[in-house]
RNA sequence: GCCCCUAUAGCUCAGCGGUAGAGCUACGGACUUUUAAUCCGCAGGUCGCAGGUUCGAUCCCUGCUGGGGGCACCA
């Protein structure tokens, strides 16, 4: 699909000058025209694109008649209103009622109804609201309305100037005085009443948002919940960082990264897996709050949750813990569950509708559950961070779970992801991990072999993880250390030692509670949706 | 990385071992109140690419490429 295209495409762009020659010497004629195709074969461009060269042709002619219709792409066009600012105003005219206003409106061209003597056309705004445009023959003439005719498609931008009318059904409408082509479509716009299919909806975006309300709506979604979650931290004191996405060592998570060279330097660098290493530089530096929302990248497997490329928010709070950054989460996704219902019938309220119609509360407090204490209880015994390796395996064994490269902390998360992890529906924070799955995770204050790491599940998924934040130079070194080792070893995720980020450290580092939250599965929380429709341009390959 | 499904007109999709069909779009015509306007007429396709089987392949087989889903890994 896509290969033919191409070459379509640069079959057009390398001869504009033989196309409009033809087009304009056989405008009258299409028959005879046709017959010249077939007998020179290097022209079949047509064949492939016969309503991209009608259009070509109109352009042209636009363009020639000069001021007939102002060319194909005036650069500008005098408008006055937006078509939600008419709607808003006139919206409630009743039917055959002229209101003796005049607009300047400008819009897509979805649908068309001519008839003889007077065209209907639907012009649609950016988000979608439409409105009708009339162009009769009493109000323009002869020769303006068979322009109108002859060039106005659909997928057209259109000017129309003209009094503001209810038509006889009732339908708000500019009946046009003036009208001029704001933009020539020389693609042809696809059906509006059949979904494009996913690829396409993917690849050529803007024409699902163009044909699509939840895509629309999707993006303003999207752009809420940012300004929300920027609101809520400002409302906090946090302030917004930007931090290197190419770095010369990757680390502050588990992941590989993407590898690519620096001409400059003459040096691997490597896009960033995590901002975290820099974020905590800044707050040794006294940023005692702070938080970045940017991508970060990592070279392992795409699916439905999955994007080589994600926006991250990252946040350090000084003086706090990961109890004092739980509280701060709820709050955020909560502002923005408000923020994502502005000006639905949820408003006000932190219910938030899923693109299937499910309703999903996001209000409320939020339990924290333990993560032996639950396992224990749906297991029937008592699982602690002493229980040994042995009676793990039985147990997993036994439920025919598997753990690859078992240990004690892989067969206590596996067992719990059995246990209870299906069974939480409401978001819920599960408290203190096991020390061997969080390497560079602060220790329990009381609790031996445990870590405070929480992990937010929602939808059955992990939305956002937080931790107290390990700030002692010397454990961070050893914890690096043994990272190294293990990539020695082969292990591709493993971290180097990152001299730079423990010479911050050493200049100490106030206690700190931190937060990472991915930015697509937020959105798939308020919307129910695939990672790829919360994002507007996934990678396509 | 492994398994399954899929690719047909500008768009959305049928279809079948005997070289393709619908709706919308496009093109020609009629129509001054339409709402996906309607009516009449008429075009448009190397059936993803490359091989193979066959008298004959869009259809069956193999490989490749793109897309979707599942498993494994990860946020």
């Amino acid at each position: 699909m896509k290969p033919r295209r191409m070459v379509g495409y640069a079959k057009i762009t390398e001869e504009p000058a033989l196309m409009s020659e033809q087009t304009a010497a056989s405008s009258a004629n299409a028959e005879s025209r046709a017959s010249e195709e077939t007998s020179a074969p290097e022209t079949s461009a047509e064949e492939i694109f016969e309503q991209k060269l009608v259009r070509l042709e109109k352009r042209d002619r636009l363009n020639e008649a000069g001021d007939l219709a102002g060319g194909a792409y005036p650069v500008a066009v005098p408008v006055t209103a937006t078509i939600p600012a008419v709607r808003a105003k006139w919206g409630h005219l009743e039917a055959g009622a002229e209101s003796g206003e005049t607009v300047g409106i400008a819009g897509r061209v979805v649908f068309q109804r001519n008839t003889g003597k007077l065209c209907f056309g639907t012009l649609q705004a950016g988000n979608g609201e439409r409105i009708q445009v009339m162009v009769s023959l009493a109000e323009v003439g002869e020769e303006s309305l068979a322009a109108y005719k002859e060039l106005v498609d659909l997928g057209d931008h259109l000017f129309v100037s003209g009094e503001v009318i209810s038509s006889r059904r009732g339908e708000l409408s500019i009946m046009a005085r003036e009208w001029q082509i704001a933009a020539k479509a020389i693609a042809p716009l696809p059906n509006m009443y059949a979904d494009l299919n996913e690829e396409t909806r993917v690849r050529q975006r803007y024409l699902d948002l163009i044909q699509r309300e939840q895509a629309r709506r999707n993006v303003v979604t999207r752009a809420r919940t940012m300004a929300s979650l920027r609101q809520t931290f400002a409302d906090h004191d946090f302030i917004e960082v930007e931090t290197p996405m190419l770095q010369t060592m990757h680390g502050g998570a588990s992941a590989r990264p993407f590898v690519t060279h620096s001409n400059a330097f003459d040096t691997e660098l490597f896009l960033r897996i995590a901002p975290e290493l820099y974020l905590k530089r800044a707050v040794v530096g006294g940023l005692e709050r702070v938080f970045e929302i940017n991508r970060n990248f990592r070279n392992e497997g795409a699916d439905s949750t999955h994007s080589p490329e994600f926006a991250m928010l990252e946040s350090y709070q000084t003086y706090t813990d990961y109890n004092g950054i739980a509280d701060l989460t709820q709050e955020l996704i909560q502002n923005a569950a408000l923020a994502a219902n502005v000006g639905t019938e949820r408003e006000g309220t932190h219910t938030v509708e899923w693109a299937d119609g499910t309703l999903f509360d996001l209000g409320g407090e939020w339990e924290r559950i333990s993560m032996y204490g639950t396992l224990s209880e749906a297991a029937g015994r008592e699982i602690t961070p002493g229980t040994s390796v042995d009676e793990l395996q039985k147990l997993a064994d036994a439920e025919g779970v598997e753990v690859h490269l078992p240990n004690h902390g892989k067969l206590v998360e596996e067992l719990w992801e059995h246990f209870v992890k299906d069974g939480l529906t409401r978001p819920t924070f599960v408290m203190d991990f096991p020390v061997e799955t969080s390497p560079l995770t602060r220790h329990h204050r009381s609790i031996p072999g445990v870590v405070e790491k929480w992990d937010l599940y929602v939808r059955g998924f992990e939305l956002a993880t937080g931790y107290s934040e390990l700030v002692d130079p010397v454990v961070q070194r050893e914890r690096f250390v043994e990272q190294a080792a293990q990539g020695a070893k082969g292990d591709v995720e493993a971290m180097g030692v990152d001299e730079e980020f423990l010479r911050a450290l050493e200049h100490g580092m106030p206690p700190s509670g931190g937060m990472g939250m991915g930015m697509d599965r937020l959105l798939m929380t308020l919307t129910g949706l695939g990672i790829r429709e919360t994002i507007l341009f996934p990678l396509v390959k």
